[in-house]
DNA sequence: AAGACACGCAACCGCAAACAA
DNA sequence: ATTGTTTGCGGTTGCGTGTCT
């Protein structure tokens, strides 16, 4: 979707600050300018570049837009799954999961998280208001629903171990590797890089696990695996090892 | 065909943390 | 230790476009 320059502001006083959307020249010479000389200060990038822009907009338009290492292509299902799932157990921090996502921004999935959330209250609203608090709700839906409980209660205060969509998974590849927990509970970060890609499914991995079980079974087993002596812990360790990622650049 | 509406996305705003002087 | 500046983050807004009626 490209977008005409036209927004509020287009820059009518010679010396005020440029607003609104960037026109093809802007980026040009932003590009130009971090491509070839990089960033000191992001101020200094917008004068060394000429451009009437905070540091702070051109920071955004790089982060954003700009960047080459960024994907173009629309969110995958694989994707959403680790949004949702990341969402679940750390909360609105969209930096760190996107830290997380290769190639993804945190303005990305933020909104695709809210426009995902609008549908979802929406779908809620039109089917839910003669059934409310019926037991079969999609679980996406449901996803939504808990999550907008947790933000409340912000996650930091919640003693109890989140659960999300990833746990099932997670569980079910604790058994299929034998439960030894080594290989399953160190989650690497090429791992967590791994899933957001459509790669070849191996023996054990999320992507065959998806294959062969819906949604709605992974809910059920989840319940059935949380009682299961050992999961909890080495779901623990997963959470704390993959949480403390999250500092990584 | 045209207006209304919904959706996706880019970008702004305000705040807080980090850093420098 | 204090103050000012810069950066980073999350929430929010508003525009352009697609879809529906």
């Amino acid at each position: 979707m490209v977008r005409k320059p036209s927004r509020v502001d287009a820059g009518t006083g010679e010396n005020k600050e440029r607003k609104g959307l960037w026109s093809p020249d802007e980026d040009e010479r932003l590009f130009t300018q971090i491509t070839l000389h990089g960033v000191s200060t992001w101020s200094s990038v917008a004068q060394l570049a000429g451009l009437r822009r905070s540091g702070k907009s051109c920071r955004l338009r790089w982060m954003n837009y700009l960047r080459p290492d960024l994907k173009k292509e629309p969110i995958s299902k694989r994707e959403e799954e680790i949004i949702v799932s990341l969402q679940q157990s750390l909360g609105n921090r969209w930096s760190t999961i996107a830290a997380r996502m290769p190639g993804r921004t945190d303005n990305e999935i933020k909104n695709y998280w809210n426009s995902r959330i609008r549908k979802q209250l929406n779908a809620a609203a039109k089917a839910g208001r003669a059934t409310s608090d019926s037991a079969e709700e999609p679980s996406a839906i449901a996803a939504g629903e808990k999550e907008e409980s947790m933000d409340n209660a912000d996650a930091a205060a919640a003693p109890p171990l989140p659960i999300p969509a990833r746990f099932p998974v997670f569980a079910c590849q604790l058994l299929v590797n034998g439960g030894g927990g080594d290989q399953s509970t160190t989650t690497t970060t090429e791992q967590q890089n791994s899933w957001s890609e459509d790669s070849e499914a191996s023996v054990g991995d999320g992507n065959m696990i998806h294959d062969f079980l819906a949604f709605d079974e992974l809910d059920y087993l989840a319940e059935l695996l949380m009682d299961m002596p050992g999961v909890m812990d080495a779901w623990e360790s997963e959470l704390y090892s993959s949480n403390s990622m999250g500092s990584l650049n």
